[in-house]
RNA sequence: CGCGGGAUGGAGCAGUCUGGUAGCUCGUCGGGCUCAUAACCCGAAGGUCGUAGGUUCGAAUCCUGCUCCCGCAA
């Protein structure tokens, strides 16, 4: 169905973003402007790096604002000269105002990794494998003052595997939201809004580098769930001896801690590296050593056998 | 110019300091053993040692440039 089009400012920074932002592009709607966050040191060199968002927005010829906050009059008023009809954010990182809130006539709405009001805040995605969801999905809301507080105008859900990451559930959200956003758009003013249940909600606070450390007195169900949900980021990681290892992969373990102490190391052979837990042991397969790739556990031993000697204890606190 | 590690058969590593025949653990292929096997035994194939130059009788190894990968820190 082909409606009026519409005049959209697009406000988001990373590859998530940078994937509605084509799909508003390639539609019959008309991106005017696109707002992302400054260039920021980023990769091995600490290079200044442009966003994923303004990337795609300088290669399609679309003006880019990238204003460090967008408290100032200057900025308030600069978006409100370019008279959108509607404002459209995506991961952007930076808060927006009420005045900011209220320019564009149909005023903001977001795109949220979680179905709302379940896992409000910045790690919607991350949080929802973290906690053993079963189901998410993307929401479609109508921004207002509080933390994706806003009234939801349309849901797309989606099961979360069992061997789902955030990487993998990231690129299966963002399959899906796009098309959720512009099926929005197209109807933005048939849709009902329907109001948050606050008593639903829970709260997805940011994930921490100290979050992905490898507790052993926790189970090996909640710990195979953080390396699921830290993957690809802050990635769960341990101390054996000097060296960080980084777990990319591993699975609850049928094998019989035999009442170890949390954080021993019970076996490893080509199954894995098997540790025990405070509850079941933990399977690894895939890890990371320092100055290397991701690997097989198989081919880290091939190499560095001696490193891993069974009935070592790993530690459940970094240092 | 933030600190550091690395590039060697298909995979993971050793060898580099003290230049002199390319090595280990696996994988692959062939054969054997076995009721059978991811187990075990025997054998084989497979490498311009990241790249460009320099030093040398001789460079994986020493020197210089370049490319790529990664850990830390922000």
């Amino acid at each position: 169905m082909m409606t009026t089009p519409l005049r959209i400012i697009f406000a988001g920074t990373p590859e998530f973003a940078a994937d509605h932002l084509a799909a508003l592009i390639a539609s019959h709607h008309n991106v005017i402007a696109v707002y992302t966050q400054p260039d920021r040191p980023a990769g091995r060199g600490k290079k200044l790096m442009p966003s994923a968002t303004k990337q795609l927005a300088l290669q399609h010829d679309v003006p880019v604002y990238q204003p460090e906050s967008l408290k100032s009059a200057d900025a308030q008023q600069q978006l409100a000269d370019l008279d959108a009809d509607i404002m459209v954010v995506v991961a952007y990182g930076l808060l927006l105002p009420k005045a900011v809130l209220d320019t564009p006539k149909l005023g903001c709405i977001n795109v949220h990794g979680s179905i709302l009001p379940r896992w409000r805040g910045a790690a919607p995605i991350q949080r929802s494998i973290w906690a053993g969801d079963k189901e998410t999905g993307v929401t479609i809301m109508q921004m207002d003052i509080g933390l994706d507080t806003g009234n939801m105008l349309h849901i797309e859900t989606l099961p979360i595997e069992a061997d789902d990451t955030s990487a993998s559930l990231y690129t299966k959200l963002a399959g899906v939201g796009p098309k959720a956003l512009v099926y929005t758009l197209n109807n933005i003013t048939e849709l009902s809004a329907t109001v948050q249940d606050d008593a639903l909600a829970t709260y997805a606070k940011k994930l921490s580098k100290e979050e992905a450390f490898m507790d052993w007195q926790q189970s090996a169900a909640q710990l195979a769930r953080n390396i699921r949900a830290f993957n690809p980021w802050p990635v769960c990681w341990t101390m054996l001896g000097d060296k960080q290892i980084k777990i990319w992969q591993g699975h609850v373990s049928q094998d019989s801690t035999n009442k170890a102490v949390p954080g021993t190391l019970l076996r490893a052979d080509k199954q894995g590296i098997v540790i025990a837990t405070s509850e079941g042991a933990l399977c690894l397969t895939q890890i990371q050593i320092p100055g290397k790739k991701p690997m097989a556990v198989q081919d880290v031993l091939n190499g560095r056998q001696d490193w891993f000697e069974v009935g070592s204890v790993l530690p459940s606190q970094p240092e």
